[in-house]
DNA sequence: TTGTGATCTGGGAACGTTCACAGAATAGAA
DNA sequence: TTCTATTCTGTGAACGTTCCCAGATCACAA
């Protein structure tokens, strides 16, 4: 409670006027770099700014131009998953590029708790920001309710069934899924199951919509476990459980590289080579990938340029254009390694 | 900008007080919990706020208060870093749940690019949250320049040297790095070497310290190769050269665990066993010491409470409390695995 | 009844900007 | 010199809150 005593009053822009001799207009039009100020008047007025350190107090800059130059990214995501999960930072990262650009800032929000929830929703609400991206949003989020009651400008990054009218930026994670299921039957595999993860997501669901559509009739639900996580763990878990329901499983489709990573060491555990007795595919492309033994094959998924995407897409709706197409499909390539 | 004609006009507090019929003084007393509101009155303003669809605005709030209930925090890193680094997720997680906690709002913001270090000096001027964490700063920081600049409260995680008189949270990098490097002697290596990095910052510029402490007279400059990131690629090449400078060293502390995980895999690639003929150390306790083979010896850094603490420190100097000690250490473990 | 303290309410002032408008100064042409 | 267009400057109003003071109402004891 000190503070008030502690920390000097901040220099307005009264200050600044007083002290260059001119009236505040003139130095917010200096400060807005507007035409219509003598040189005199400019060169007087930088040189008050610096002597009194006058910075511009944004609050009321923002209550007057109702505007910030600030987008958040909600990350809704639990602990454990935040810190493995290799495709958030990449798309963080493509955000800040892209917003940086624009001299917009990006300020990420994350999602831990649902105490989290409801303090993040007052904060959108408070309009600290111009507009949100939203990552790995759940079927019915409250997030997103939030956002839609209070009319922010928002874009998703992936497709929730419940979001159906919002813009979003996503892979084809299905026909992905498809693709790389379809090469694995492709190259000899007849009994393949898949692990799939995160049902709850788009993501989730539409890679094993992938897997069925690949499989067709030959498809069986016995060969199909389903975890939370895309972690390492749900893959030593899952391969374990199919290991024993079909001890001839030749094949596996992993929904994530985490998951094929776990799978890989309990089938080297067991004495299972890969991919000699198993083919084994993966999602992401990410570090994972390349330290399994054998290197993964896997989906690359153009994390970062979806991060590009969806800031290009907000800074477009929050200039007030609505976007062409409701929703950007970046594409996947499928890598071939040794595991499959 | 078409923005002013799309969106609706928020509702203002006037808006709550015309339809409850009471004065804005009253509608800003139930908002704000205070005392002294009747039953009616409070029961007409919460009816008339669910009406209105009534949101504060907490620009207009944050001019008259001059506070956000917002902290950053600031990670300043490369790209390659931020995502590979262990402990920044960690960090960020301890931080946010303090925060929560208290009901404070965590902003995080990126440093990637010089670009971004201005326009985020910008953003914490503007006053749009109340204090600082600082991550990985670097010596000579043009962030810690701006922050003292303004008198935004702030605290380190780590502890530059050019920061000597900033709070702080962090570990003893110095004492932990002697500790194992000593056991590493205790078990009877001779020839012990050290891949060091990130001597532009305090963790690694300590942790270089403490193995000079260990080995004392026996230390040997030429058994030390430095490199810029604690990155897995770092321990490749760092090993590769430590074996063409000594062929008989039967040593090693990585500065990281992601530095140990190279330096093994170069060291299997040239038949050499661990820990038979080489032992290996690193630091963090990172998902990777758990997945080297075999498992690592490393230092257990506690990095979410790191943000935890950090968060107090912080939310201490907000409300006025300077901290009773300028630094706070936190203690590390030594986990002994398998590598040495 | 009147007085008194507690409870409740309204409204002016302030927070630090931007914006729009009106008016002053200036330069050049008539 | 006078007029006109351009450039420059000052100021009132607004943004949406909180804070604080003054006054109204109420309950209850004297």
């Amino acid at each position: 409670m000190a503070n008030h005593f502690d920390r000097p009053r901040r220099a307005t822009i009264f200050d600044v006027a007083a002290e260059a001799n001119v009236s505040r207009g003139t130095v917010s039009r200096v400060l807005n770099g507007e035409p219509y100020v003598s040189d005199a008047s400019r060169a007087a007025i930088e040189q008050a700014i610096a002597k009194v350190g006058y910075v511009r107090n944004m609050a009321a800059r923002n209550l007057v131009t109702q505007s910030t130059r600030a987008v958040a990214l909600i990350v809704h995501e639990p602990h454990s998953v935040f810190l493995e999960d290799p495709n958030i930072g990449a798309i963080l990262l493509g955000t800040n590029d892209r917003l940086s650009e624009a001299d917009y800032q990006l300020v990420c929000l994350i999602i831990g708790s649902d105490r989290d929830s409801s303090r993040i929703a007052e904060y959108l609400r408070g309009g600290f920001v111009d507009g949100a991206i939203i990552v790995s949003a759940r079927e019915h989020d409250p997030i997103s309710a939030a956002i839609a009651q209070i009319g922010l400008p928002a874009v998703f990054v992936g497709h929730p069934s419940t979001e159906p009218n919002s813009p979003y930026v996503g892979i084809d994670n299905r026909g992905a899924a498809r693709q790389i299921t379809t090469r694995l039957l492709d190259t000899g595999r007849r009994r393949v199951g898949m692990i799939a993860a995160a049902l709850d997501r788009d993501s989730g669901a539409e890679r094993l919509a992938g897997f069925r559509d690949a499989l067709g009739d030959t498809f069986d639900e016995n060969l199909v476990v389903d975890f939370s996580l895309y972690s390492r763990g749900s893959g030593v878990e899952g391969m374990k459980i199919l290991l024993d329901r079909a001890p001839d499983i030749d094949g596996v489709f992993a929904s994530s590289d985490a998951i094929a990573a776990g799978a890989m060491d309990v089938l080297r555990e067991r004495g299972r080579s890969v991919p000699g007795d198993v083919g084994i595919v993966g999602f992401d492309d990410s570090d994972w990938a390349m330290r399994c033994q054998p290197a993964l094959s896997t989906v690359r998924q153009p994390a970062d340029l979806l991060g590009r995407e969806a800031a290009s897409v907000i800074l477009g709706l929050v200039n007030g254009n609505a976007p062409e197409h409701i929703g950007t499909m970046l594409p996947t390539d499928i890598v071939w390694r040794e595991s499959a």
